[in-house]
DNA sequence: CCGAGTCACGTACAAACGTACGTGTCGACT
DNA sequence: AGTCGACACGTACGTTTGTACGTGACTCGG
C-alpha cells in the first residue's frame, strides 16, 4: 500500500485543481485558484512542494517552469478522505451524510433525476449479489 | 455568527461521542472511545479542552468530575464541516460527494429504500416552491 | 491514618500547517 | 550591456494538532 501522509485541506484545493487542468505549471495552478479567492504564488508553489512530497504529484522543469502533474487519482484521495471523515464524524454509518447532502444542500431538478437512476441502478444490482 | 475555529479531525471525533452519549465526563467520553481504538485517557481530556476552547462544548466540575456538555448542534458541525470539505475537494459541487458514497460506500436495501422516499420528497417540494 | 487509585490541570513537544519572504538566476526588452 | 520581470528554491515562523507525562488534590478500602 502506498502509505502516504495525508494532504491537508488546504492541500486538497489545489490537488484538486491540478486535477481539474492536468499536468500544469505553478503559475496556472495559482491563476486557477486566484479566481476562486486571493491566494499567494508562492504559497500554492509551496503546497505543490509538500503535495509532491508526500507522493500525490510529480513535477519536473519544462524549460523555465516547473510543471507538476498529478500521481494520485481522485477516486483514490476521495475515498480516503470521505472514509475519514465518515468513521470521525459519522462513526463509520456514510448514510446520516448522504442525507445531509441531499437533504441541506441544495439538489437541482437534474440531480434528483440522476440520483433517482442511480438508485434505480443499484436496487436492481443488489437484488441479485454483487459482492467484493 | 459565532465564528469558532474549525474542530481537528480527532477533536470531531471526541465530539461526535460527546453528541452520541450526551453530558458525560471524560472517563465516559473515553470509555466510549476505547471501544473504537485504543487512546489514552490524558489524550481525550485534551481534546475537551481544546472542544471547550474553541466554543463547541462547556463544561462544570460535578463532585469530582468534570462534566462535559456539548454546545453546538451536531448539524451546525457537519454543515460547517461538510461545506469545507465540498469546496475544497469538490470545488463546491456536492454531487461527485452524493455519487461518491452512493456508489463506493456499500449501501444497504434499507438504505436504497430511504433513499427512494427521500428523492421522491425532495422532488414533490421542488416542484412547488420550497423556501426554507 | 495510610496507601492505592482517580482525576483535573498545567505543561510539553515534535510534527504538520498556513502562509509567506528573500535570494539567485535566466531570459526579454530597451 | 543594464534593467526588469518571472520563477525556483531554500528558509522561516507562528499556530495547530496529536499525543501524552507529571504533580497534586481528593477518595476509599483497610
Amino acid at each position: 500500500m502506498t502509505e502516504r501522509p495525508s494532504l491537508s485541506k488546504s492541500e486538497m484545493e489545489v490537488a484538486r485543481v491540478l486535477w481539474e487542468i492536468g499536468p500544469a505549471t505553478v503559475r496556472e495552478i495559482h491563476a486557477a485558484m486566484e479566481k476562486r479567492r486571493p491566494i499567494d504564488f508562492a504559497t500554492v508553489q509551496t503546497y505543490l512542494r509538500r503535495i509532491e512530497g508526500k507522493g500525490y504529484a510529480s513535477s519536473e522543469l519544462e524549460n523555465r517552469a516547473r510543471l507538476y502533474t498529478a500521481a494520485a487519482r481522485p477516486k483514490t484521495v476521495i475515498r480516503e478522505t470521505v472514509d475519514d471523515l465518515v468513521e470521525r464524524l459519522f462513526g463509520g454509518d456514510s448514510m446520516p451524510l448522504v442525507r445531509h447532502l441531499i437533504e441541506e444542500r441544495g439538489i437541482g431538478t437534474d440531480e434528483i433525476e440522476e440520483l433517482r437512476s442511480l438508485i434505480e441502478r443499484l436496487d436492481s444490482e443488489s437484488k441479485q449479489g454483487g459482492e467484493s
